[in-house]
DNA sequence: TAGGTACCTATACTTTAGGGTATATCGGTG
DNA sequence: CACCGATATACCCTAAAGTATAGGTACCTA
C-alpha cells in the first residue's frame, strides 16, 4: 500500500483526483489545500511514498516552496503537477530533484501510469515537454506570432523590460520595441502588462 | 437521466471529475477539450441539460466564447467554471445569462448539490463571491497590501494604466503611481508586469 | 525575377512608468 | 496628546514603453 500526498488548493481536484486514486485497491490518498499543510502531513507519523504538488498554490512563491518541501523531506517522491507552467520550470523542478512533472493534460489513466512508474524508482518526464525544450522555443505557433514575437513573449512573461529582453536575445533594444508592438496588435493587448496576462491565460507560458 | 457536458482543457480534470459525477447514477456525463469541441456536441443529436465550461480554455476568448454558445444553444443551461476567475467574471457571467458559477474551490459533493440545483431550474451562485463583491474589494490581506493597493493591484491584473485606475478608483494619476510603487516593494516584483504574473500566479485575481 | 514575409536597425517623438521628497488629513492607539 | 499607518496630493526628474517612418538583408515562393 503506497501513501501518496495530493496537495491541491482546489478543493474539486482534491476530491475527484483523490477518489479517483482511492478506487486503485493499493493507493492510500490523503490530500491538502496549501504547502503548508502539505508541510504538516509530511511531517506527521504517516510515511509518505510520494507527494503530488501542484505548481500553484498559496506557499509555494515559484518553485521555492517545492525545493524546501523536497530538502526536508529526502524520504518522499515529489512530483511537481501543473495546469500550465512551462517546460522551463518543469525541468528546472527536475533538476531541483523532482521525480516528476505532471501537466493537467495528462489523462488520469496515464497519471496513474507515471505514478507506478515513480513509485518504482523510476522519473516520469512527459515526452510532450521534450519536444519543445526552451532552447528551441518554436513551433508553438500561439496566435499568428512570428519566432521572435514568440521569444519576445516568453521574456515578457517573466517580466523583463526590453532592455533585458534585448540582451538575452542579442539584438537592440528598438529591436525588442518592434517585436512588441506588432505582438501587442496581435494579441489584442493595450500594453505588455496585458499581453502578459493573454499569455498565461491561454496556456502559453 | 440528465445529460451534462463538460468542457475543460485539463484532460485530468475532465477524466477524474467525469469519472465522479459518472458514479451518480442519474447523470450521463460527456466530455470535451475546447470550446469548439462543446459546440460540436451541442449540435449533435443529442440534448444537454446543463453544459459545465470552464473559463480557461481554447476558443473561450474571455467570456465572448462562453456568450456565443449561450446564445447558440438556449435550451441547455450553461454553468462557467474556473480556477481563479474573480467575482467579476463570475458576475459578467451571469448577467450574460448562465445558470451557475462553479469555482474549482468548490468539494465535489458540493459540486453535485450545485449541479441539482442549476438542473432544477435554480441558479447557483456562491455566496463566498456574494461576501466580496467587486464594490467592496478588501478584506483578502495579500501579502499584506493596504486596502489601496489591492483595489490598485486588482485594476493591474487587468492590463490597465494607472490612469484608468485613477479614474476607476476617483484619485489623481499620482496617487496610484504612490501605490504602485509601495505595492512592487511588497510583492518584490521588477515592475507592474512582473507583479501582475506575481498576483495571478498566487490566486490573487 | 518580382513580391511577400520575417527580421534588424535607425531616428525621432510622445506617453507612461517609476523613484524621490515633501506636505497634509484622518483614524486609531499607547 | 503624540505617534503611526493609510491615504491623498504635489513637484520634479529619469527611465522605460510605445508609436511612426524609413531603409536594409535574407529567404521563400509564384
Amino acid at each position: 500500500m503506497a501513501n501518496i500526498l495530493i496537495a491541491d488548493d482546489h478543493e474539486l481536484i482534491r476530491d475527484t483526483l483523490g477518489a479517483y486514486l482511492s478506487g486503485l485497491h493499493d493507493f492510500s490518498i490523503f490530500t491538502v489545500d496549501s504547502l503548508e499543510g502539505a508541510m504538516v502531513e509530511l511531517k506527521s507519523s504517516t510515511v509518505f511514498d510520494l507527494a503530488i504538488v501542484d505548481y500553484r498554490m498559496p506557499g509555494m512563491n515559484g518553485l521555492d516552496g517545492f525545493a524546501l518541501a523536497m530538502r526536508r523531506f529526502p524520504a518522499t517522491k515529489f512530483v511537481l503537477m501543473s495546469g500550465m507552467a512551462g517546460s522551463d520550470v518543469a525541468l528546472k523542478a527536475m533538476e531541483l530533484g523532482a521525480r516528476g512533472y505532471f501537466p493537467k493534460s495528462l489523462s488520469a489513466e496515464m497519471m496513474i501510469g507515471a505514478i507506478r512508474l515513480v513509485l518504482s524508482g523510476d522519473r516520469y518526464y512527459p515526452f510532450q515537454l521534450v519536444e519543445q525544450t526552451p532552447t528551441d522555443e518554436a513551433g508553438n505557433n500561439f496566435r499568428n506570432l512570428s519566432d521572435r514575437e514568440t521569444q519576445t513573449l516568453r521574456h515578457l512573461c517573466e517580466g523583463k523590460s526590453n532592455k533585458e529582453i534585448a540582451r538575452a536575445l542579442n539584438v537592440q533594444e528598438v529591436t525588442i520595441k518592434l517585436h512588441v508592438k506588432n505582438m501587442l496588435a496581435k494579441l489584442n493587448a493595450k500594453n505588455r502588462t496585458h499581453a502578459a496576462l493573454i499569455a498565461r491565460e491561454d496556456g502559453f507560458c
